[in-house]
DNA sequence: CTGAGATCCTGTCTGC
DNA sequence: TGCAGACAGGATCTCA
């Protein structure tokens, strides 16, 4: 499910914990991407949360002395609870608990995680992620540079979480769209000109993405219960034989790493 | 080092 | 309806 902007929009809508105390972690299931270790409940008794941020498509929660990293794979989301309300969902799998309410874990697939970290800057999963696609840094002298080091194509190189952060199979193709670029385009003949596009055409896609609140596809739902309406502005994503938005022509589907990938054959080069 | 492909898991949809 | 198979927003790991 998530992508930068479901994560940003879960972020936002959880940040009123800022300040707050965590009572207590319980774990209902620990056999997620990677196995809770005993110590996110153990360690998490009556924290005083300073910061909640996103970085990449993780969630992080930063107390004094350490940090909850929650990642929501595919079909990860979080939603906010009253503690009195006293019902759970299938595929509940962890609760924060304050004292009115809470925040739970919800991950279908399991292909979340959460870890309690004390040093989150050099946690093997964050230290080797690329640059934050809002960022300044991500500039098309930036992006012009890692294409031309790559055999990849245009699509694989946006997606690569090394070198860009938080673009996935939604908003790459949405990206790709808005600059005009064909996704199967070999990174080493993008121009200068592309990446100019390019680039701004992932902070606009982003950008509106997490105004709109993010996409609803399926079950996405930010964590204060909203859903997300860039479902609604999507151009290619999801598509395949309707008229692009802007020729006409039927969008095409076709696979780039076992991803689906759209994109309209006309309008793209 | 790079890159392709398999893999983790459940739910939903499509086609026979 | 039933059932098999494809597919889904991610990203790591293995192997060549």
């Amino acid at each position: 499910m998530p992508e930068l902007p479901e994560v940003e929009t879960t972020v936002r809508a959880i940040s009123k914990f800022k300040n707050k105390t965590l009572k207590e972690i319980i774990v209902h299931n620990k056999n997620l991407r990677w196995k809770v270790t005993d110590k996110v409940e153990l360690a998490s008794k009556n924290k005083k949360i300073k910061e909640i941020e996103r970085r990449a498509k993780y969630i992080l929660i930063h107390f004094d002395d350490s940090s909850l990293m929650i990642h929501l794979g595919m079909s990860g989301k979080l939603r906010i609870q009253k503690i009195k309300n006293n019902f759970f969902m299938k595929h509940d799998h962890a609760e924060l608990i304050f004292s009115k309410e809470k925040i739970i874990f919800n991950d279908p697939r399991r292909f979340g995680s959460i870890h309690l970290t004390n040093d989150f800057k050099h946690h093997k999963l964050i230290k080797n992620l690329g640059i934050e696609p809002l960022s300044k840094s991500f500039n098309k002298r930036y992006l012009f540079d890692i294409c031309n080091k790559s055999n990849l194509n245009i699509k694989k190189v946006i997606m690569d979480q090394k070198k860009i952060v938080g673009v996935g199979n939604i908003y790459a193709s949405e990206s790709l769209f808005l600059a005009k670029i064909k996704p199967n385009k070999s990174a080493s003949k993008i121009s200068m000109d592309d990446c100019h596009d390019l680039v701004k055409s992932i902070k606009k896609v982003l950008r509106y993405a997490i105004k709109m609140g993010g996409t609803t596809l399926k079950d996405f739902y930010s964590a204060d219960g909203n859903e997300g309406y860039f479902n609604l502005e999507l151009s290619v994503y999801g598509r395949e034989g309707e008229s692009c938005k802007i020729c006409g022509a039927k969008v095409k589907k076709i696979n780039i790493g076992q991803r689906s990938t759209f994109y309209c054959q006309n309008c793209q080069n």
